[in-house]
DNA sequence: ATATGATTCAAACACTCGTTTGAAAATGAT
DNA sequence: ATCATTTTCAAACGAGTGTTTGAATCATAT
């Protein structure tokens, strides 16, 4: 009558395979990316069988795509309910650039502090899917940030009125990138370069990543527009 | 006795053999990736031989570093040669910063428009490949940017004496992060927004984009140095 | 013209891939 | 305890992978 499901079971139970295989392909993906990690890696490091990926997610298509919404969808609805509240609190007044751009990215960092959210894992294979997003891939992200990506465009129109437009797109692109980078990279940058720092602070890096990229997009966001040169006018000559 | 090559010839040298491989391979992985793309498909592309493969370059996977060994060494040494000008040009001076950022993610980007150099191609390649390091390739890349990369983290030092070393590293790869998505991102960004923009401005983009992007690299590089949070600091409770 | 080396070619190699199958085991409700 | 459902399991499937082989073809120099 109790019912209540043990803490430690010998054999795990239906809804445990699912996500023993979802932490498993995730940690594989980031390593490996999607090509080069197989069905059998992924069974074989969540010690199920083989078959139970596809009785579980149909596919390994399918199983990529739910790796991906169980993190996603939380991700972008905190994201959209931070910037309700701005746009509460501010009125008919704009916000500030600052405060758009922590609720976007400063949200996406804040989740690596948190295991149970997919921690650094996550937020690594994040970073690498961003510029390898092979033909389903594409689409699916789309369909999850449509509506986020636009509503973050709308209130930095609002909150930027003296700059341009296309401006602005390009520069939450740049952000994107440079985002993208700080993630993957804590790993990912000892391929262009060892950092020649000392070791001692190679402990409390993600402590210090949100405010150092916050400096910097900020900083990129608000920077001089820039001058085109007229010289490359094709029509100067006859 | 004349022996001149002809421009068209109904069976192509073995010279020529090297580089349409080189160039299909090229395209393709750019498309797909590595794994995804198949010997297959390469030697299908390049209207060669499926053995060719193996008889020019070894294996795959010798290809893919003849792919990237092609193209980066000249875009380092040239890098290395713009930098060699600057400090002769500023003596015992230190370099403006912004003439640092310029000849290493500038002559990066001027690389694109050149077609004989691999154009957007492998522009594109290089931005999805720098966050899809597996295993050889990151040590592949280390060796062949090692020496670039330390000479401008110096230079950078030298030009911004009050930065924390520390500091500038991160926005390196800051900066690094914007420019492959500015590169990759031509494409990649509709992953995530649909510009909204007209599209008769789709045309000049890349002649825009790197002036568009220094703004941003510039901004980022020159923000105000970030606040850290004293209060997460674990010695202030006993 | 002939011999030598470089290159191409079709075929096959051993292997891994994602997926399917049908029976066995476990689970939950009556 | 019996039944119906869900989940696991070992085994196999066909297709596709990178690589190798040995003969055929090409180019070049003697």
């Amino acid at each position: 009558m109790v019912q209540a499901t043990p803490i430690l079971r010998a054999t795990p139970s239906a809804a445990d395979t699912r996500e023993r295989i979802l932490d498993a392909a995730e940690h594989l993906f980031m390593e490996n990316g999607f090509e080069a990690t197989s069905m059998r890696m992924i069974t074989g490091a969540a010690e199920v069988n083989l078959a139970a990926v596809n009785y579980h997610f149909g596919s390994k298509d399918q199983l990529i795509q739910e790796v991906f919404r169980r993190r996603l969808t939380w991700l972008n609805q905190e994201r959209l309910r931070i910037l309700d509240e701005l746009e509460a609190q501010a009125g008919e007044k704009p916000i500030k650039p600052s405060l758009i751009v922590d609720a976007f990215f400063g949200t996406l960092i804040r989740m690596a502090e948190d295991e149970a959210l997919g921690g650094k894992t996550f937020m690594r294979l994040i970073g690498r899917t961003m510029t390898d997003p092979s033909g389903f891939i594409r689409a699916f992200f789309a369909e999850e940030y449509a509506g986020v990506v636009d509503r973050y465009k709308q209130a930095l129109f609002k909150s930027l009125p003296d700059v341009p437009k296309a401006e602005i797109v390009w520069r939450f692109h740049f952000m994107l990138g440079a985002t993208s980078y700080a993630i993957a990279g804590t790993d990912a940058l000892r391929i262009v370069t060892d950092w020649g720092i000392e070791p001692s602070e190679a402990e409390d890096r993600l402590d210090k990543l949100l405010p150092r990229l916050m400096s910097f997009l900020i900083g990129g966001l608000r920077a001089p527009l820039p001058q085109f040169d007229p010289s490359i006018d094709s029509s100067s000559e006859p």
